[in-house]
DNA sequence: ATGGATGCAAAGCCTTTGCAAGCTT
DNA sequence: AAGCTTGCAAAGGCTTTGCATCCAT
């Protein structure tokens, strides 16, 4: 990783590699703010904007994308992973994952038709998840 | 207009209609400052947040809905258009649309499946347009 | 008369940045 | 030494809210 990271002309450092370490034990969506509550536990030298600072460089180096609910929190997910989707309850904003290799085919096609040069594609479906529909049921059993 | 806002517990009033004509007459993909900036232009009177505020109440009646494309500013999106999803030009922040129809079965299942309710579907692709890649290029060729 | 609507200013909230000091190579 | 990093604090930038006032019903 080291050399890695010197190819792409950044250095490493104890709290990088600390951080590092720490999102891809988390692995997937993490807000800024989660992964420095992490990351503080562990060494509580390390600032928010370290912390911020090297989200953005795993993502300049590719290794992770930005992903934006539209909740005002911007989580970051690796990219090594399969391409998938998110669904996303708006009520426990937790986000469930699903394949689509189905659909990129289609996507690609769609960029190419407008010679548009595709970087990322963002599939996202939002509402409620079964959990929470659940509590809502049970809420208004209790109002009747 | 102002009847369906009735039934809602809305009341229509001359800045109101002024923010909705305009923001149907804009169309698409449009944020509170460019509706601010074309309201305020015939009257100005009104204020940034009466903008905003009503903005979220032409969601909350179901006539819009919020766009996030990632780069900080809020968008918000007719709803009585057919669905579509976005290519979202990175540099000059174009937003060009595109159907859906033919991947949305796919999505409708996909939430079936994991006994999710699904509020809504995102399909955003972002990246270079045609016109900023023309000029990428040109960029380029004066470099050498 | 009521309760929603408006304007202004101020507060919120994340995201970013300026800087001086500290490390890595 | 040279340049990237870090921490802290402060600045930004957009979104929300408090409040007194106004207006639609």
């Amino acid at each position: 990783m080291k050399e890695f990271l010197k190819t792409k002309g950044f250095k490493m450092t104890p709290q990088r590699e600390l951080i590092f370490r720490s999102f891809f034990e988390m692995g997937k969506h993490v807000s800024v703010e989660e992964l420095y509550d992490k990351v503080h536990q562990k060494d509580r030298s390390i600032g928010y904007s370290t912390v911020w600072r090297n989200l953005k460089v795993i993502c300049k180096v590719g290794l992770a994308e930005e992903v934006n609910l539209g909740d005002g929190v911007t989580r970051y997910d690796r990219v090594t992973r399969e391409p998938h989707g998110h669904l996303f309850c708006q009520n426990c904003k937790r986000l469930i994952e699903f394949d689509i290799h189905a659909v990129l085919p289609y996507l690609v096609e769609t960029g190419e038709e407008k010679n548009f040069r595709a970087d990322s594609f963002k599939i996202e479906i939002t509402g409620l998840c079964e959990d929470c529909q659940a509590m809502e049921n049970k809420k208004n059993e209790r109002l009747h």
